[in-house]
DNA sequence: TGCCCATCT
DNA sequence: GTGTTAGATGGGCAG
């Protein structure tokens, strides 16, 4: 009856070994090690999907000593040292196989490879088709026609499967699976402490047993031998030899009491395994479930409502509910095409108000600026309206603050600033349990628009989710802002800043296309002589942009010295080239080749495509990126525009005001350094602050032991260096190449540092220390950045941990001041009725589009603002320029 | 999609 | 002894 059926057995720790050293470090919102976990499911379902199993087994070690040991007190071969990360992921594993419907065994006394070996064989003697999964080359030794080896090799996310029947051990290691453990036995195995035979290693083993085929056969033949010493160790060790062989040998008729069809397996794809698929926060094994079956709805109803009378109704009862959300459906941030409003008052008062033919899109949209209007201007201050990323829905209601406003999705971000997306949906996963429909199972690849003709109740429905989980999740959101001390970051800084953005994003800022053409093309010309240059150096036509092609001129087919590195081949960085360009006019070539390039495809093309037809580019700034609290701009990105070298810079000459404008630019002189020095109260730094201007003469002073006026320049600027530097958390070694010292020269430069300013040291220790205790480091503003690394056994990743639990209370004040700034420039602004208006923000930069007859209060105003965003115990330095472009007013 | 390389503060 | 400076976005290539 098992005739032609297949069952996979996999080897449970040494595929979760595999999973956690392939997977890099992942750890969901509970704080729970997941990569390994991850890993090994990836694995499974890999192997599942291309096999389609009738049975499925893990067999599992356990930490029992084995009959091995019996025989051999120091074998290691079960349960190696396991780092906690590791180990903790071993019971919840075991929980989610379980959840799948997949059958686990593990018995005391054996291994896991004695198990499986066992079920391998008589599953093979039952006419069955094995497979047979593990990250162990051992296992080899079981492999037949019908018993599949499959080592899976996990490197960067990417898995792929080595597979192993009988020949193909043969092709690749000269011998037959059985003569493999001959083999073993006599180099011996040093990962499970199996002695080997001495002097006797891999190349002399299998010479041995390729000819006399196993270990009785070289003993048979051993006067054969030429090579004294080692048929010496032989004979002086004959009994390591049959030790090793015993060792090695998987026992494949283990007493196992188990039959195959306990080890049936149907769908692994359960109920019960989404849950803790939602649990670990797998998305993308969550996205596997292809409808949306598996969700257990909870009685859930909303109504239709699609006449006026009906409409106005709802709006009424709106106008008097505590909590309110509601959301106009439609395809994208920038749609004006509304699909519907849908309204959550309550988990029992839900709506979706269809268009109709009493009902029109702009009806749906003056009802929602009714609803916002009733909460923000009535006379019940505890009225809330709840939205998601509101900064995109002020196109449709454009408040004058945000008063009674609360955005879930920004509220999830201060409570987790690390997470990669903050839809809805993962909204709903992690704060409510609770999966909504998947839109790529309800509409494909359709937007809303499409889907809306064929799937109007499913589309409805999603619309109605989205305002039910805000609903809730707002509630339990508010809770955990004020439990974690971020409630008023939230209310007084965030909530307000999302105006701010909203205004900046809207009025965008004007670029001259014309002049962005002529850029581009006056680039072009050098680029093309470059290339041709670069041909003929190389004598050979290649893609420059190409890493991989521009390595193997460079260091195969030039021979230029100095390749290596990466895995994917030679480095061709700027290091690299750089190091190379004085001797070689070529790497100095690609260097101006890549920069011109840079400058055309992503600047000169790159932001055209941007400009509006109002002859400005409206980018979008996001509020919910950066682990560390900055804003970050794309579509595109207006904070990366070249400044440093001068080619790049003309760029800034296309960014113009609008006639009868020009632009002021206010940006933070050191922002970070004046924070370290608040936040270690450094008495030195602070002292030096105080009494000079040039904070990094004054520190080249102070460390290099030299009279203020006699600083060399290049001692400034070796100061200076360090002065960056340790705001990152610096090594020796980076300084070093930094400035391109010794890494002693740096190492002393570093301690004299922390000598010069010993406050500073003792306050980046504290951060470290204060972070491992709570698990997260927090701004002068209370915004918190959890930091797991700090508790990984991995050195890297401990030490990155290290380093951004200093950085961020530094980073993140900063961005928490110019968000106050931004707030308080922009309201002061609009209270003064001025024409002048935020056009952008570059971190430590603000500009302003300012009416010429408003200049000088501009100016006054942004500096008096950002001065004052913060009270801190060295003052908040500005500088402010004005220019007719953004090139000028830098 | 992941990697490499460029750009910014 | 390990690899060695924080936070971002985007273009282009290769599989």
């Amino acid at each position: 009856m098992y005739e032609g059926r297949k069952i996979v057995l996999i080897d449970g720790h040494s595929i979760l070994n595999r999973a956690f050293y392939g997977v890099p470090p992942l750890t969901n919102s509970e704080g729970l090690p997941t990569n390994a976990i991850y890993g090994f499911l990836n694995i499974l379902l890999k192997i599942v999907e291309e096999e389609d199993p009738q049975y499925i087994c893990v067999a599992f070690d356990v930490k029992a000593p084995t009959f091995r040991h019996e025989v051999y007190n120091a074998y290691k071969g079960t349960r190696k040292g396991m780092p906690d990360e590791l180990h903790e992921q071993v019971p919840i594993l075991k929980e989610v196989l379980q959840a799948m419907g997949i059958k686990m065994i593990e018995k005391d006394g054996l291994e896991a490879d004695d198990l499986l070996g066992t079920l391998a064989v008589s599953a093979e003697k039952v006419g069955m088709e094995v497979s047979l999964v593990s990250g162990d080359r051992d296992l080899l030794q079981i492999a037949s026609s019908k018993i599949k080896i499959r080592i899976p090799k996990t490197k960067a996310g990417k898995t792929e499967i080595e597979d192993y029947y009988e020949n193909d051990v043969f092709e690749k290691y000269n011998v037959t699976p059985k003569q493999f453990i001959e083999l073993k036995g006599l180099m011996g195995d040093s990962s499970d402490n199996i002695p080997g035979v001495p002097k006797i290693g891999e190349k002399t083993a299998t010479d041995l047993i390729v000819k006399y085929s196993s270990i009785q056969g070289v003993y048979e033949h051993l006067e054969e031998i030429t090579k004294k010493s080692i048929k010496e160790s032989l004979e002086t060790n004959k009994d390591l030899a049959d030790l090793s062989l015993f060792l090695a040998t998987i026992n494949t008729d283990s007493n196992i009491d188990i039959h195959f069809d306990e080890l049936e397996v149907k769908n692994v794809f359960t109920p019960e395994a989404y849950e803790w698929f939602r649990r670990l926060e797998f998305k993308n094994l969550m996205k596997r479930y292809d409808d949306n079956s598996h969700i257990q709805q909870e009685a859930f109803t909303y109504q239709i409502i699609d006449s006026k009378i009906r409409m106005e109704e709802v709006l009424q009862k709106s106008s008097h509910a505590k909590l309110v959300s509601a959301w106009l459906l439609r395809d994208s941030y920038k749609s004006h095409e509304i699909i519907g409003l849908s309204i959550a008052l309550s988990d029992e008062s839900l709506y979706f108000i269809r268009t109709s033919p009493t009902i029109g899109m702009n009806d749906l949209i003056t009802g929602y600026q009714s609803i916002m209007e009733s909460v923000q201007s009535g006379l019940d201050t505890d009225r809330k309206f709840i939205g998601f990323q509101l900064k995109d829905e002020y196109r449709f209601y454009d408040p004058l603050h945000t008063r009674g406003l609360f955005d879930v999705q920004l509220a999830a971000y201060l409570i987790n600033p690390l997470k990669n997306d903050y839809k809805i949906e993962d909204i709903a996963n992690e704060y409510l349990n609770f999966s909504m429909p998947l839109l790529e199972n309800m509409l494909g690849k359709k937007k809303f628009s499409e889907g809306y003709q064929d799937k109007k109740d499913e589309v409805e429905q999603y619309a109605v989710y989205y305002v039910q989980t805000c609903l809730r999740a707002a509630q339990i959101l508010e809770a955990r802002l004020h439990q974690d001390e971020m409630y008023s970051l939230f209310e007084e800084i965030e909530m307000p800043l999302t105006l701010v953005l909203w205004e900046i994003e809207k009025n965008g800022i004007m670029v001259r296309s014309d002049e962005l053409k002529h850029y581009g093309d006056a680039l072009v010309g050098r680029i093309q002589e470059l290339e041709q240059k670069i041909v003929e150096e190389a004598g050979i036509s290649f893609n420059i942009n190409s890493p991989k092609q521009l390595g193997e001129v460079l260091f195969e087919k030039m021979a230029i010295p100095g390749g290596k590195k990466t895995k994917t081949g030679y480095s061709t960085g700027v290091e690299v080239l750089e190091k190379l360009a004085p001797d070689y006019p070529i790497a100095a070539d690609v260097l101006e080749y890549r920069g011109l390039t840079k400058l055309k495809s992503t600047y000169a093309d790159g932001l055209a495509v941007y400009i509006e037809s109002d002859s400005r580019i409206h980018g979008r700034f996001h509020q919910t990126i950066a682990a560390t609290g900055r804003i970050s701009s794309t579509e595109p990105n207006l904070q990366n525009i070249p400044v440093r070298m001068e080619l790049g810079r003309l760029i800034r000459k296309v960014f113009v005001p609008r006639d009868g404008f020009v632009f002021v630019d206010a940006d933070y002189s050191q922002i970070e350094l004046r924070i370290l020095a608040h936040m270690s109260g450094d008495e030195q730094l602070i002292e030096a602050y105080h009494s000079s201007e040039d904070i990094h003469r004054m520190t080249a002073s102070k460390v290099f032991h030299t009279p203020f006026d006699e600083v060399t320049s290049l001692q400034r600027r070796n100061a200076k260096a360090v002065n960056f530097g340790i705001v990152y958390g610096i090594s020796s070694f980076g300084l070093s190449q930094d400035l391109s010292i010794s890494r002693k020269e740096a190492a002393k430069y570093i301690e004299e540092y922390f000598h010069t300013y010993p406050g500073i040291k003792r306050f980046l220790d504290q951060c470290v220390t204060d972070a491992k205790d709570k698990g997260y480091s927090s701004t002068l503003f209370q915004r918190r950045r959890p930091v797991p690394e700090l508790k990984s056994s991995n050195f890297m990743q401990r030490s990155f941990g290290e380093r951004v639990a200093m950085n961020a209370p530094i980073q993140g004040t900063a961005a928490d001041i110019m968000k106050i700034a931004m707030i308080r420039v922009d309201s002061e602004l609009k209270k003064r009725n001025l024409k002048s208006k935020l056009v952008l923000q570059v971190h430590d930069e603000l500009l302003i589009e300012a009416s010429k007859d408003e200049v000088e209060e501009v100016k006054l105003l942004l500096e008096e603002q950002m001065k004052h965003a913060a009270d801190l115990k060295v003052s908040l330095e500005v500088d402010v320029h004005v220019g007719e472009n953004w090139y000028d007013a830098k």
